[in-house]
DNA sequence: GAGGGACCGTCG
DNA sequence: GACGGTCCCT
């Protein structure tokens, strides 16, 4: 049943890289021996490891297929766990690399090790994103959840570890062409999503509208791997819902761009605390088009290549959750500007009526502003 | 073309 | 009252 592949904990760690934010779909299971579940198109492959081993087991939907095809479905996961984790990535030597460029990360690298990029199916990571503005990584795991219930069929059912008499039911992403409907919108917004659930469902239909239905539009996104990185993020900035800080995670984390550095608010902070980058710690300064880029530039140039993998490791090592294992905030002392504290001020606010009409005009109106800008 | 406010909902 | 941002309008 379990496969297993020889595979440190240096080179991979299951509990930070499935849930430091990069997917938000791996479903953690059992309390002892911690499993991770997560749902493809065809089956629900199932992980755990030890410090020398990686462990797999695929799950296939009920007509289960005879026992001697059983071998050809476990060689396809490998397949794809090789590709998903990225393995043929040495990342020791990048941790050596990164560690002998860069003392900060050199404090954190031994408590943090094995954290990975994923390679991330596009259209999942794209949408996900999307559920990431002003939101967390627990809201948006069960936005992405009630998406994948709602939307795409059960592909099969599990009992609960723990209480076995619960059945654990597993849906795929849905595709664009399902959350391109119209109706789409509105129960997503009963669902909870607010805001997004307008982006979601515009971004889904101009997919399929500029890219065409079946698989074609699916297809364009992964194609951005071979495009440019500013080409892809030129193409990825013509959704809705989707701007600079989106577009650089779905480059990172699923169309192959390793030295993208997505800056939020978060690496913001980390920037201004450990990289010497001015700026206030205390208030939340607006982060302009501007300062992206300094921040960016100013990674990029400490981390090299890989500059992406680099930010997930130290964005890891700062997240709450990880934070008992101790942060690096308190171990590295650099000059820091003195704080400003300029309380936000607040307005009252107006009501809103008038949505705007139709899809494709405005867009292009957008689309041209934007490459302007 | 830079700056500021609104936007959903959740949890302090 | 802040939050892994984006849109839209001054």
């Amino acid at each position: 049943m379990w496969q297993s592949l020889a595979l440190p904990q240096s080179q991979l760690c299951l509990s930070a890289v499935l849930k430091n934010g990069q997917s938000f779909r791996w479903m953690v299971v059992g309390a002892s021996s911690t499993e991770y579940h997560f749902c493809l198109r065809d089956r629900v492959v199932c992980l755990k490891q030890d410090p020398t081993t990686l462990f797999y087991r695929t799950i296939l939907p009920d007509p289960q297929p005879s026992a001697l095809h059983l071998p050809l479905r476990d060689a396809e996961t490998l397949i794809w766990l090789n590709d998903y984790f990225q393995l043929d990535v040495d990342l020791q030597k990048l941790y050596s690399q990164w560690a002998t460029r860069d003392k900060v990360f050199s404090s954190i690298e031994t408590r943090f090790a094995g954290i990975r990029m994923l390679r991330q199916d596009p259209f999942e990571n794209l949408i996900s994103f999307i559920c990431s503005s002003n939101n967390n990584i627990g809201r948006i795991t069960k936005m992405v959840q009630s998406l994948c219930r709602h939307y795409s069929p059960c592909l099969l059912s599990l009992p609960d570890p723990v209480d076995p008499l619960i059945q654990v039911q597993y849906h795929p992403f849905p595709p664009p062409s399902v959350l391109a409907a119209p109706e789409v919108e509105a129960t997503l917004r009963d669902l909870g999503f607010g805001y997004r659930a307008k982006y979601i469902q515009r971004t889904a239909k101009m997919l399929i509208d500029a890219h065409g239905s079946g698989d074609l539009a699916e297809k364009f996104l992964t194609n951005l791997r071979n495009a440019t990185t500013d080409d892809a993020r030129e193409e990825l900035l013509k959704f809705v819902g989707v701007g600079r800080k989106v577009a650089d995670c779905v480059l990172l984390m699923s169309l192959d761009k390793k030295d993208v550095v997505p800056v939020d608010t978060h690496v913001h902070q980390i920037a201004i605390k450990h990289y010497g980058l001015k700026g206030s710690l205390s208030s939340k300064t607006n982060m302009t088009p501007k300062l992206y880029e300094e921040i960016n530039a100013k990674l990029t140039a400490v981390w090299g290549d890989y500059a992406g993998w680099a930010h997930s490791v130290l964005f890891t090592s700062d997240l709450k959750a990880f934070s008992s294992q101790g942060v690096v905030a308190t171990e590295i002392a650099l000059p820091t500007p003195p704080p400003t504290p300029s309380p936000l001020k607040r307005k009252a606010r107006a009501a809103e009526v008038e949505s705007d009409a139709i899809t494709v005009l405005p867009l292009t109106e957008r689309a041209k502003r934007r490459r302007a800008a």
